[in-house]
DNA sequence: GGGCCGTAG
DNA sequence: TCTTCTACGGCCC
């Protein structure tokens, strides 16, 4: 990614993002799906992570849990698939490149947004996004709207702009819409639809008798900034055309990497969590090796249901290991120091592992005096191999080398093919 | 620096 | 049947 070095009149900054993005990525391959209302499924097949525009007009929430949905959904025509975050990385890539190819610069911010640049004047700026909209639909099947503005919070505002008016047929260019359209949308719209403005900040601004976006920006910057923080100021101004949110440098390697995973039943004993852990352990050292990362401090969590207040527990055990690593066996075993903390009995929900103070694989090798014997006989990599080859429940360490799939892993009971990624799993087209 | 909170998609 | 997962920034102590 590079970033302009100064920000001249006519450079605009664009927030694209894909319609339903998880819905429309499993309709370019199940046309089946389309016209009709779909949603597609978290982890667990738990709740709605993305609903078409039929499902929305059902007035099915996002999040709402699938179970409730289920008995249902055959009268109301409602298909669900489970995530397949194979394909979606996949299509996401795909889209990111295209991006990259025709914009002067891309930020990508989530799976299924980045913020790209572009210059020129406003109706210049218009015809291009018009292009590129164009050209992911033909590219990828993909529907994507584009925002374009000043700054970043705004273009945020122009893309959801170009998601509810229809007119702009999924284009907005915020300087270009006549003022007292803007600013009649923003006395409309409630202050917590601004990016960065959550449900707590929205609900105290409401105490405060700031209730919309416009009175939100015509507030005191520094009356804000004291009650809040700087974050929200930064927003404030940003509403006001100055942009404060800077492009992200692209970074090789995050500051924390994160995997974790809610139970499909409760896990009530120690012996059982030590087997999740071995499981999860692994699969973060198998993602911070793929980041060609290693990691200094381990953290292993697990925690009750939120829905279950009487009997809350969020035990975790941080670790400090010797030296940087990114080995199966040394996150496991770091891992086990939660095992102590489990109290037998409590219904566990959910378990993690978080590491942190990550640092390139290999940095400083030499100064760390001494390396493991299973790093020095590569069994992380091993590992990767053969679950590239075989599937990743081919081979486990420990007790995560398990046969069986144990009866608190995940449900995915929906799952639609790799289409993309796997050979076996391609799209079959019968013509008769 | 660690823990917690809030936010985002 | 009982509610996702990942990452970051800021505040507070």
């Amino acid at each position: 990614m590079s970033t302009p070095a100064i920000n001249r009149a006519d450079d605009y900054i664009g927030l694209v993002d894909v319609n339903a993005f998880y819905v429309s990525a499993e309709r370019v391959f199940d046309p089946l799906l389309i016209d009709r209302p779909v949603v597609v499924l978290s982890n667990n097949d738990g709740c709605c992570v993305s609903l078409s525009d039929e499902a929305k007009a059902l007035g099915i929430p996002m999040g709402y849990p699938w179970f409730k949905l289920q008995p249902g959904a055959e009268k109301l025509g409602l298909a669900a698939r489970s995530s397949n975050y194979e394909l979606y990385g996949d299509m996401s890539s795909r889209v990111m490149g295209i991006l990259s190819r025709m914009t002067m610069w891309t930020e990508v911010y989530s799976i299924d947004e980045a913020f790209i640049g572009l210059g020129g004047s406003l109706d210049e700026v218009h015809a291009a996004a018009a292009h590129i909209k164009r050209e992911i639909l033909r590219l990828t099947g993909l529907p994507v709207c584009v925002g374009i503005a000043k700054t970043k919070t705004l273009a945020k505002l122009a893309n959801q702009a170009a998601k509810k008016v229809p007119e702009l047929a999924g284009v907005c260019v915020w300087d270009r819409v006549p003022e007292s359209t803007r600013e009649q949308l923003l006395s409309q719209l409630p202050v917590g639809e601004v990016w960065g403005i959550g449900r707590r900040v929205a609900k105290r601004l409401n105490a405060m008798g700031i209730s919309t976006i416009q009175e939100f920006r015509d507030a005191d910057q520094f009356r804000i900034r004291d009650k809040f923080s700087i974050v929200q100021m930064r927003t404030l101004l940003e509403l006001r055309g100055t942009p404060c949110i800077p492009m992200e440098e692209e970074r090789e390697l995050k500051d924390q990497l994160l995997f974790s995973r809610s139970f499909s039943e409760p896990i009530t004993d120690r012996e059982q969590m030590e087997q999740v852990l071995a499981i999860y352990a692994q699969r973060a050292a198998t993602r911070l090796h793929r980041q060609n990362g290693e990691a200094k401090v381990v953290t292993a969590w697990a925690m009750t249901s939120h829905f279950n207040e009487d009997q809350s527990h969020a035990p975790s055990a941080t670790v400090s290991l010797p030296s940087h690593s990114a080995d199966p066996v040394v996150l496991t075993r770091a891992s086990k120091a939660l095992l102590p903390k489990i109290t037998p009995g409590i219904r566990y929900a959910k378990a993690g592992i978080t590491v942190t103070e990550l640092r390139p694989a290999g940095a400083e090798q030499m100064l760390d005096g001494f390396v493991s014997t299973q790093e020095t006989k590569q069994v992380g990599p091993l590992l990767e191999k053969i679950r590239t080859e075989h599937g990743s429940a081919a081979i486990g360490l420990g007790s995560a080398g398990l046969r069986e799939g144990p009866s608190w892993q995940m449900r995915r009971e929906m799952m639609s093919p790799r289409y993309t990624t796997h050979w076996d799993e391609l799209l079959t087209v019968h013509a008769d």
